[in-house]
Parts: structure tokens; sequence; C-alpha cells
DNA sequence: TTGAAAGCGATACCAC
DNA sequence: GTGGTATCGCTTTCAA
């Protein structure tokens, strides 16, 4: 018995009007007469008249929705950054729909080239992991020379020609290795499963650059990397054999890792050794001790990826622009 | 100097052949001479072409995607189950794309209504606090009637005919009081945000048909709730003119803090107070102590959904089902 | 004030 | 083997 939505056809059938007449009478065009646009839009309103947005897009050559296409929603830094796009794009008259690519070069592509042809206007996108080892990144210059403009974010492609948005990775870490240097910290060890894609990167050169402002000679042995599933044991077995007085974790998994193996370890935390790291502020409060972090502020970069990409997609012409944003350290319990 | 996707009338125009010709030759007709696909295909190459996918969609009717509409991604439940559809989804030839509501009906009915006219073929859907205590539900039943079958998970509506996929939400809880019953608690609080919704009176209930199987008259008083901002200090104030021996957290927010809160009094956990409660798989055994956990199988939940609603869109007129998997309590250190 | 017709891009039936 | 034409549902220009 189901039926799908009815047309402007069917409906100029009923009434025994034309479709545009239908058509104008609906989107209250001045040519239409009053009395006939009230019949129009009952007879609508009885049927529940749904325009068909295929359609429509197909002849507007718009859709007014955006593409987010993020490598995974198990990090909560793109989850705040989601809700920044969020708050943002409803004061605008887009929409947006996610994509979630699993770190998969595969499915980013895919998820891309499926949607630049028509279903969005634009894109805001964070490579996938596969992505940025690959360096294969057709489907984005694809994407841009097919007029769906891209905005990048956190996980940018330096040689794509796009609108960015950043945090500033190395200056973040250096800011906390500096920090705790300064707070009397001599011998700091850090952990990354992110060593592989530049943000992790970053934030290495970061640690690297405050321990040589402090004279302070780098041990390769104190970069501690893993997987998300080998981290923890890393960081153990870096433990057996090193007593670090401090541990920063360049991602949420290290972090939480090195706080875990420091607390069986029963080092008194801060005194004996710190713990600083990237980490949820949901999160962070609930951890013993309540844990110092680095925020990457991800609701502000949402909000201005959305006004950069409202801008492009008003202005396709203007000169590409690169945000940084600056993280900030929340000082909790554990530093 | 930008330039939209070639289109099969430019296509044609170039080899001097007609758009069927074109079009035929690119979907390997038989039709077509094997010359001139190699010569279509290789123009088409060239110029990168790429099918339009609103046209063609708006042609054949279908879409193979679907859309997942969640109320939030600021909780590892949906989290999860997002990633049970994606591991299921890649098995089939639909996509996902994903809409998220931020708890408004005024944005979920927006999503639905907007999506159901052309863009997917059915939905994946949990609706939002605010369409749960408004009670209006015209979009969903719109969506059906429009021929887009929903699978509604987690927080379904009963009234809805539709395919549904459920925690056993009393049973986990009944459970969980259960066994701190057996191990000789005896005076149980439970806390929780989200009592104003059909999931949460579900557990609030099994918790109290275990007080009653046990023959402990339920008080009122040992109910905490409040919402995500205000938990923390309900819980503290509980705690100053009463002393559990038990807490469960009906939710995250409410788990966490009632954790904390028992922390800050510095009483023994679990000798003294024992916790329990929902929350991410990923950041209970980073608490202190490891907390004991109530796991939604949120993967699970996934898949499930994604196998009902392939189904029903193979077959449409299949009598709906309603899939109930349990719960998992996950015994840590806290209790 | 209303209607006919072209067109968005792709597909498929039917001639030739 | 190839091309013309109708069609999906809607918008819009131009005629009447």
């Amino acid at each position: 018995m189901k039926k799908s939505n009815i047309t402007l056809k069917e409906l100029s059938k009923i009434l025994g009007v034309s479709i545009s007449t239908i058509s104008k009478a609906l989107n209250d065009s001045p040519e239409i007469s009053h009395d006939t646009k009230i019949k129009v839009k009952e007879l609508a309103a009885l049927h529940n008249y749904q325009p068909n947005v295929l359609a429509r897009n197909l002849k507007s050559g718009t859709t007014k929705t955006i593409a987010v296409v993020l490598p995974t929603v198990k990090n909560n830094f793109f989850t705040e950054v989601l809700l920044g796009i969020e708050t943002e794009i409803v004061k605008t008259d887009y929409n947006i729909i996610i994509s979630i690519t699993n770190e998969s070069f595969e499915k980013e592509a895919q998820s891309v080239n499926n949607l630049s042809n028509g279903i969005v206007d634009g894109f805001i996108l964070s490579t996938s992991e596969e992505t940025q080892v690959k360096q294969n990144f057709n489907h984005l210059t694809a994407a841009i020379d097919n007029n769906k403009p891209i905005v990048m974010f956190d996980r940018v492609i330096k040689t794509i020609e796009s609108d960015k948005v950043l945090e500033d990775n190395r200056e973040a870490v250096y800011k906390a290795t500096n920090y705790l240097l300064k707070s009397g910290k001599k011998h700091i060890a850090i952990a990354s499963t992110i060593n592989n894609i530049t943000v992790g990167k970053s934030r290495t050169a970061g640690y690297k650059k405050a321990l040589e402002e402090f004279g302070i000679t780098l041990n390769e042995n104190d970069i501690i990397t893993g997987s998300q599933d080998s981290i923890k044991s890393e960081v153990d077995h870096y433990l057996k054999t090193n007593k670090p007085d401090a541990f920063i974790g360049l991602d949420e998994d290290a972090t939480l890792s090195a706080l875990k193996s420091v607390k069986q370890k029963n080092y008194n935390i801060p005194q004996e050794v710190a713990v600083v790291g990237y980490a949820n502020q949901n999160i962070a409060p609930h951890l013993t001790p309540e844990l110092t972090t680095i925020d990457q502020n991800g609701i502000e970069i949402g909000r201005t990826i959305v006004k950069l990409l409202i801008d492009r997609l008003k202005n396709p012409t203007k000169p590409y622009e690169k945000v940084v944003l600056p993280s900030i350290l929340c000082k909790r319990l554990s530093s």
C-alpha cells in the first residue's frame, strides 16, 4: 500500500492545472493568483507534498550541503570539531552530511568521489592515516578541479591548494615541554601512537625544540612509539630500565597508557613523575590524578572551518587561507 | 579556470557520436563495438569523466545510500554503534551518510524530511531527547509512508511500526543491582542524567525490580537525577546526608560523577562503596579503581541494524522485527 | 494569470 | 552498432 511521494505532475493532474502553475504557486511566485495559490497549497498539504531534492538540486546545480569527511569518531578531537562545525553551520542555510573513513584511503577516496558529483557543494576534510602514508591525493585534486572546494583541517596536505585550519602542534608540545622543564623536570619521555602522521611529527618536533633550547641532549630512547594496541607495553618496557621524571603523551591513547604505566609503577604523580598529554577534556578531570592536558580547542577549529568554507563558496576565487589556532595547556594535578 | 565535471553530452560532442552511444560504451553495453568503446573510454578517462550521481539517482529512483541519524557523537555508545554499522555496511553495496541531531527535534525532523526525498533509500535512527519529550513523530511516519524504511535503535518509539534493535536496559541494570546485592551490598544508590528518556526509565526499572526481589524497600531518595551539568553536585549533595554502600551510574556522565564524588569523600572503593555503571570501555580501565561497567555491545547492535535494514530494503513487505541484545557486565576493580 | 516547453545529466527503449 | 527520444521531478523562460 506504500506510495512514494506525490509529485508536481500528479498534483497538476488532480487540480487540472499545469505543472508550472503548481510549481510557481508553491514557490509563492507573484505570477500566480491568490486563489490558485491557496488551492494548490491546500492540496499539497493534504498530500504531504515534499519536493524531490534530487531533481531540484540537479536543476539548480547546487545542493546547499557540505560533506564532512573524518578519519574516525573514536577520537574526541574530531567529535569536538564536529560540534564546532554544527554550531556554526546552523547559522547558515547549509546542511552537513558526515562520512567516516575509518582511516582508510579507499573509503576516503570513494566518499569524496561519490559526494563530489552532485551531492555536495564542498568539503570539510581531515585525511585518513592511510592517505597520508600512501601520499595519493587524486581524489582531493579531482574534487577541487570539479569546483567542490575543500577546507582541510588537522591532517592537512601541504601540496594541496585549499583553505586550511591547523592547530599549532609543534608550539603546543614545545610549550608543554618547556613548562615541565621550567618546573624542574630534567628527564622527559614522550609517548606517541601517531608518529607516522604529520601531526605526530610536529608534536615531536616541539619536544625536541624545547629540549634543545634548554641545552638537554635528546635521547631517542625517550621517544616511545607504538600502535594503539602496543603503546602500553612499549611504555611498560621503557619503564623497566628508565626512570624519567615526566611524561608527555602525544595523543590520547599514548597519554592514558603512560599515565597507567606510571601509576602501576607506584610512582608519585607529579612529584616523582609528572604526566601531561593530549586527552579529552571530559575525561581528564575524572582521572587520578586529574590530568594536565593539551586542549586543541576543537570547537573553535570547527567554527573557523565553516566560516572559511562558506566564504569560499560565496567567493570561489579568493586567495587560499591557512589559519593556525593555538592549543591550550590546561594545568591540573598531574604536573 | 575551474570547470565542472564533464558530461556525456560534452563527450559526445567531442567525439561526434550520440549521447546514447557514449553512455552505452561507458556501461560496457554489448550493443557497442569494441573500437568505439575503447575510444569513448579513453576520452572519458582523459577528461576524468565522473557520472553525475544526482542525475543517475533521479533516473533510477534508488540511491544505495542509507542515512544514519544520531542524537550525538559525544557518547561512546553511539560511536560504537557507528563502528558496527560501518563494519557491516562495507560488505554491502550501500553507502552511509551520517547526520547528527544534537538532541534537537528540529534538526532531526529537518534531516529526515530532507534526506527522505531522494537522497537516501532508508534510515537508521535513534531519536533525539527532544523528540522523545515532544512525542512528535510526524517526520518518522512520513518517511516510512514515503517508502523509506527506518531501523530504530536504542531510543526507539514504541508506536512507530518499524524494525527495532534494543539493548535490554532493564535486564542489564537488574543484573548489575543483583550482583551488588549478592556481593553483600545493602544500600544501593543510582545516579542518572537520562531519567526523562525511555532508556533511562527502563534502567531504573531494573534497579527497582532487583531491590524488590531482594525484599528491600525502595527509597526514592536513593535515585539521584540531574542534568549533565548538575549531576555531580546532586551526588555530592546526596552524599552529605547519605552513606550508601554502592552506586550504579545509569549513563556515563552519572557514572563518572558518582565515582568522583565517592573518591572525594575518601571512601574505600569497593569495600566501603562499590561503583558500577555505564561507561566507555576505553576509559573504564584507565580510571582508579578500574571501573566495573555495563557494556551495551554497541558494535553488535550496529551490525544487527544493518542486516535488518538491508533485508527490509530487499523485501519491504516482510513483518517488522524487534531484536533485543543483551548488555554485558564487565567486572573490574570498583565492585 | 496561466501554460508550454526547454533543460539539468543519465538511462533505456525502440528504430534504423 | 548507432542514434533519437522519452523520462526521472523540478524550475524557469517565453508565449499566450
